[in-house]
RNA sequence: UCUUCCUUAGCUCAGUUGGUUAGAGCAUCUGACUGUUAAUCAGAGGGUCGCUGGUUCAAGUCCAGCAGGGAGAGCCA
């Protein structure tokens, strides 16, 4: 039976039998093999019998090899480690060419090489730390919605709505290229597509969620999201996961307590969960910001940061506070912002970050946006001008959580698809939600990649998923 | 998509005002080593200087185009 190496550096006792298995970080003096399986961030240092171990064995012990052991768990002999494994039998699992093998841990291969070689990254420190915290944070989310009764509903990838204008979608089809069938006017037949309609990868679950709110009470999806805009930023993907929790009876206060609340216990979750894991990336991050000039630097470190987090309570103001703040800042002043400033147009990333960073220093809630730069669901405040609207912006990220109270008023809803030029027929099945038996509620959607990127602090949204898709790029 | 920077050995990078056989560290290979910790020590091999074209007696170095990547922006989560 095999044990895990996270167990045996748990276990207090020594001296008793193990197998293990795992794959070679380090082999020095013909004597100590550094030993990595995944189940934690630490290595496991085996000490081979080189009397007796054949030369073929010995030659085969190479950086990147499977391999496993039989032996003995004793206190360590020399210093650095509690203890080590004896080894009484060494089997290669499976050899690893040096000469071939891209990934040579010694030569602190860059993020970017590592992103060209995503299938052996696992194999790194920081990699198989990020994707241990993507899981324990993905198993949080869970959690937390399980304890508050939410129904985790799967809302469907292929969809043939289009009309949510949550950007470019990606298409759906079993048409050919060639000879597609066409209408008389010669626009594509899509009678004769697989669906008998033109259909498209989803762009977000939240109509079809917000359907289930209005029986279920408390739904979230947690599935994949497709964007086919041409975005090249390190806070995109075409490919992402989304949560999107919809709330049956709250308004917008709940809301955004809801989401405060979600994103400090998976916060939490993680550190008291992978803390090994964040101390490496902690270390990671101090060492990356050491070729930073010192104003770039973060002020505080990765925990200290996620602690600060859950300490604090995020802060709340009004798009129209935000550009009264704004007005009266320093860089507007001295007319450092590059983009114009006036209620009515969209806060510019460098206005986000002077209120995220500078200004408040802490994750902020921003609250009742102009109607007219927000989507036809959200729900219209009394003053008629803005919705009820809210963005959570983070340090570092931006815009991390976009949430509403939806438009549960009939006529208000249908009056806002008109403005907006939604086709209402299509959307009939959203529509009926506020005819029969409608009700105010609210959600919002919360980019997983992102919480990831701020969990681990680091600094590109391609480095968090395991295979990253975007524009040109759809390796492995 | 826009702005800007980058591309030299397997990796990370030097390479002066354009000037002879393009360097380093690590990795790799060979050898040594039974308490190492990014092991260490000795030796060796390894380059179409991203691609295409241009300027010049001479281009890694200057110019143009293309490709790939980074950073910032837009769109957003």
């Amino acid at each position: 039976m095999r044990t895990k190496i996270k167990a045996i550096l748990l276990n207090e006792q020594t001296d008793y039998e193990v197998t293990i298995k795992g794959w070679v970080r380090s082999f020095r003096n013909n004597q100590f093999i550094a030993l990595n399986d995944g189940s934690t961030i630490n290595n496991l240092q085996v000490v081979i019998d080189f009397e007796n171990t054949g030369e073929a064995i010995i030659k085969s012990i190479t950086t990147g090899a499977a391999i496993q052991v039989d032996g003995m768990v004793i206190a360590s002999q020399g210093k650095g480690q509690r203890v080590e494994v004896k080894a009484s039998q060494l089997t290669i699992l499976g050899d690893c060419n040096a000469e071939e093998f891209p990934l040579q841990l010694k030569n602190k291969p860059s993020l970017e090489y590592l992103r060209e070689i995503a299938h052996l990254r696992f194999r790194t420190n920081t990699f198989s730390a990020i994707f241990r915290l993507r899981h324990s944070l993905a198993f949080a989310i869970h959690k937390f919605f399980n304890e508050k009764g939410f129904v985790y509903l799967h809302t469907p990838i292929v969809t043939a709505s289009d009309a949510e204008g949550a950007g470019e979608m990606f298409k759906v089809t079993t048409l050919p290229f060639e000879n597609t069938p066409r209408n008389e006017d010669g626009s594509v037949d899509f009678k004769e597509d697989f669906f008998g309609r033109a259909t498209n990868l989803t762009v977000s679950g939240q109509l079809e969620a917000e359907l289930g709110a209005m029986a279920l009470g408390e739904v979230y999806t947690f599935g994949p999201t497709f964007r086919a805009e041409n975005s090249n930023t390190a806070r995109h993907l075409a490919e992402f996961w989304m949560i999107e929790p919809e709330v049956a009876f709250n308004d917008l206060k709940d809301n955004m307590d809801l989401a405060e609340a979600f994103i400090q216990y998976v916060i939490r979750y993680a550190l008291d969960n992978n803390r090994d894991d964040l101390e490496f990336l902690a270390q990671r991050l101090i060492e990356e910001e050491k070729s930073k000039p010192q104003a770039e630097r973060s002020e505080m470190g990765l925990i200290e940061k996620l602690e600060f987090v859950l300490n604090n309570q995020f802060e709340r103001i009004t798009y129209t506070e935000a550009i009264e703040i704004l007005l009266q800042s320093k860089p507007y002043k001295k007319k450092q912002f590059q983009y114009e400033l006036q209620w009515g147009t969209d806060l510019q990333s460098e206005h986000e970050r002077y209120l995220v960073e500078k200004h408040f220093k802490k994750p902020v809630i921003v609250t009742d946006y102009p109607k007219d730069i927000k989507s036809f669901y959200m729900r219209q405040n009394d003053d008629r001008k803005t919705v009820a609207a809210m963005d959570i912006l983070a340090p570092g990220i931006g815009e991390i959580v976009g949430g509403s109270q939806r438009e549960e008023r009939l006529d208000m809803l249908t009056k806002r698809m008109e403005e907006m030029h939604i086709p209402k027929e299509e959307m009939y099945w959203y529509i009926d939600s506020r005819k029969f038996g409608t009700a105010p509620h609210a959600g919002f959607g919360l980019g997983f990649e992102r919480l990831v990127l701020f969990v681990t602090g680091m600094g590109n949204i391609r480095d968090v998923i395991p295979f990253p898709r975007t524009p040109k790029n759809a390796e492995f």
